[in-house]
DNA sequence: GTGGTTGCAAAGGTTTTGCATGTGC
DNA sequence: GCACATGCAAAACCTTTGCAACCAC
């Protein structure tokens, strides 16, 4: 969580519980269920807060903005570097994936097609080996 | 544009209209964005029927929603198979990606971390070729 | 002490929904 | 003709903003 001082951005008590919630959890949260777990511990803390304070976190590189389907932005705790991933549709489970991956098709792609590439999304969603092993099959809706 | 038919959707005016604006403009499109463009020819369109027809669209596979940070979602029309892009950030163009960058990393991700690869999301953002040529350096902001 | 941060509440914007009407098949 | 699609408007929702009080440094 030194982290955060790292990032040269005060150290509220408001945001340590925020970054320690973000990255306890292991998975993608959603601001509301930010919110839900920090009012544990601070029953005053405002909707407001977190969302300047996750963004704080994008800026800092200390946490990344999941676009996910379905219009609620969810938000991972990621180590610098990490800026990939597989999410599990099941448990919502996160692990990182380094930029190995990418940086090489990042480069065909430039020479490809002469396309500049700034930044790219990457991430996996299915079953991860703990939920895969349960059931088999995808659950049936 | 026969492949609305094909999806099994009955072929409406305002469908077709939608369709068509996000087929040719070949750029990511906000609702909004349809939303005025479709009106030149259908005043009386709502908003409603752009979202609904927009998520037919992408559920009929025709369609894709960028979940383009800022919180407002795109959309892009997509030809089947082709669901990864190279995304101009400068004029918004759009370009198609197979599917076969994505595939042999999904094999391996199942391979080297038991994860098994349900969906991916594999987007790149920058600056297409004429974008990159217009302007050797990204714009200062 | 000071400037950044918080909490509150209200505003802003996007997306969804209900329902009567219209329409593709 | 019937089921589905549309238009309208309001609701629901997430997110941002303004501002006074507060607090980390």
């Amino acid at each position: 969580m030194a982290a955060l001082e790292r990032a040269g951005q005060r150290l509220t008590p408001q945001r340590l519980a925020i970054a320690e919630a973000l990255a306890r959890t292991g998975k993608e949260a959603t601001v509301q269920e930010l919110y839900d777990q920090v009012r544990r511990k601070h029953p005053y803390i405002g909707r407001a807060t977190i969302f300047r304070s996750v963004d704080m976190l994008v800026e800092a590189g200390l946490a990344q903005r999941l676009e996910r389907p379905g219009h609620v932005s969810a938000y991972i705790w990621c180590e610098p570097g990490h800026h990939h991933h597989l999410i599990c549709t099941s448990c919502r489970a996160v692990e990182d994936l380094g930029e190995t991956l990418v940086a090489p098709l990042a480069k065909s792609i430039a020479r490809e097609r002469g396309f500049r590439v700034d930044h790219a999304t990457l991430d996996f969603y299915g079953l991860c080996r703990a939920c895969a092993a349960k059931r088999g099959k995808p659950a049936a809706s």
